[in-house]
DNA sequence: GGTCTTTGGTCGCCTTGGTGACATCACCGA
DNA sequence: TCGGTGATGTCACCAAGGCGACCAAAGACC
């Protein structure tokens, strides 16, 4: 797969990385293979193990996120970028596919080699602090991502099971929120109007998701994760009811 | 503010810095102001320049967003959160509002001393490289938290004047999108249905927003910009001709 | 050119969920 | 204890937009 035009050549009109010297320039390209993708083709999948860096030397490609029974194009992906980058975060997996959108050359670096040859770190150093400083946009964007295409009673579930898992202690009957919510936070947290809250909050009431506490919330977190799948009718709330 | 318990204790209880050696954990509180908020007060503004890297000590703060007419709680930050990292990154401002959810104890550190400390390098060489890196996932993060309470006319205004800048040439007429996008492309990509994508678009056509040649898209960018910025009628478009 | 497949264009029905308007309820300070 | 105030329930009404169905046009392939 190296028998390429030249791999210094095809780094060096990166508009990306022309601020590297040309030792950098240099170590980079050792460090990196070229791979011809054709249109539609995949480079990596939702799930995979995230541990090359990408750099897309032409075409384009495209990042789309696979949920249940829906598709969301994440983002175009145009020549000179760098993607794939979840692999500088401590994190296992990656949750879009790329794939692609025309014919491509793709250069694949290790991310170790990456941060070696731009930054002079080791990798481990670097994801430490990646992953408590933007770590929370990684977090954000998948929640959003998978925010699109939940109706509320999914989206709100979800938003309980962070809320809990963030700001919960467990309680006799599940996890207790410390934090005093009203509707309208949740509303706003969920991107849906205050009474639609009230509306769902009380159907899970109604069927032994969370539990009602005076004005406190504690949650059932076997419950919620159910309603997250997509168990549409309660079901599974009854189940232990 | 500095007459407060102690910082360096205060930082030693953060689970997220655990990792940071008795030294470093020296030198960071050292740098780091200390600053007693009360709830409802604003730690940050949205607009302001994102000079300060903050790390919340005691209490719960929220970051908004808010567009026009709307507002969009994007996430809650907990104890020992670290955030307004967006200065670690060339970007000039703010795009989230942060106050206080609670009464808050919050650190205040210059960035520069943040990256020294923690990583040993300079400021500027870091975020040339999460610029490249890390900064898409802050692009679509913003993408999606502006498109949240956008109407599809806005959203598909948007995405397309996205499209333009990175995939477009100029051309007599406008800017000359060299991708050959299907309709279902731009329902996946701004979240729609096909079919709407499809009235949109030749509404976008009936007002001089767009031109189509062939089954290729010339946009016209003023007029875009326009519609983005919520000119339901169309008239800015009249208005050129 | 003829046929097949993909894309584009339109309709009507129906669900989701926003809005405004009220009636209550819980909590707090005087 | 008693209003006042903000948080909750609930309703009727309405707009946006998803979905299935179907047809027309434009490439693609033979």
């Amino acid at each position: 797969m190296s028998a390429e035009p030249s791999r210094q050549k095809l780094l060096r009109r990166l508009q990306t990385l022309a601020w590297l010297s040309q030792e950098q320039l240099d170590r980079l390209a050792a460090a990196t293979n070229v791979r011809r993708v054709k249109r539609h083709e995949t480079i990596f999948f939702e799930g995979e193990d995230a541990s090359s860096v990408y750099l897309l030397l032409s075409g384009v490609a495209k990042l789309t996120f696979l949920s249940a029974s829906e598709r969301i194009l994440v983002s175009l992906v145009g020549p000179g970028e760098i993607f794939g980058v979840s692999s500088l975060l401590p994190v296992a997996k990656r949750p879009f596919r790329c794939d692609a959108f025309s014919d491509c050359l793709v250069g694949i670096t290790s991310p170790q080699a990456f941060v070696d040859v731009t930054l002079g770190l080791r990798l481990e150093d670097l994801s430490r602090v990646l992953d408590v400083t933007v770590g929370r946009w990684w977090g954000m964007l998948l929640r959003y991502t998978t925010f699109l295409g939940l109706a509320l009673r999914e989206r709100l579930a979800g938003a309980l099971l962070e809320l809990g898992a963030k700001f919960g202690v467990e309680d006799a009957r599940g996890r207790l929120l410390t934090l005093k919510l009203t509707h309208s936070d949740l509303a706003e947290l969920v991107g849906a109007s205050r009474q639609r809250i009230t509306e769902q909050l009380s159907e899970f009431e109604r069927n032994g998701v969370i539990i009602r506490d005076g004005r406190r919330l504690i949650i059932v977190t076997q419950q919620l994760l159910a309603v997250v799948q997509g168990d549409k009718t309660g079901d599974g709330a009854k189940a232990a009811g």
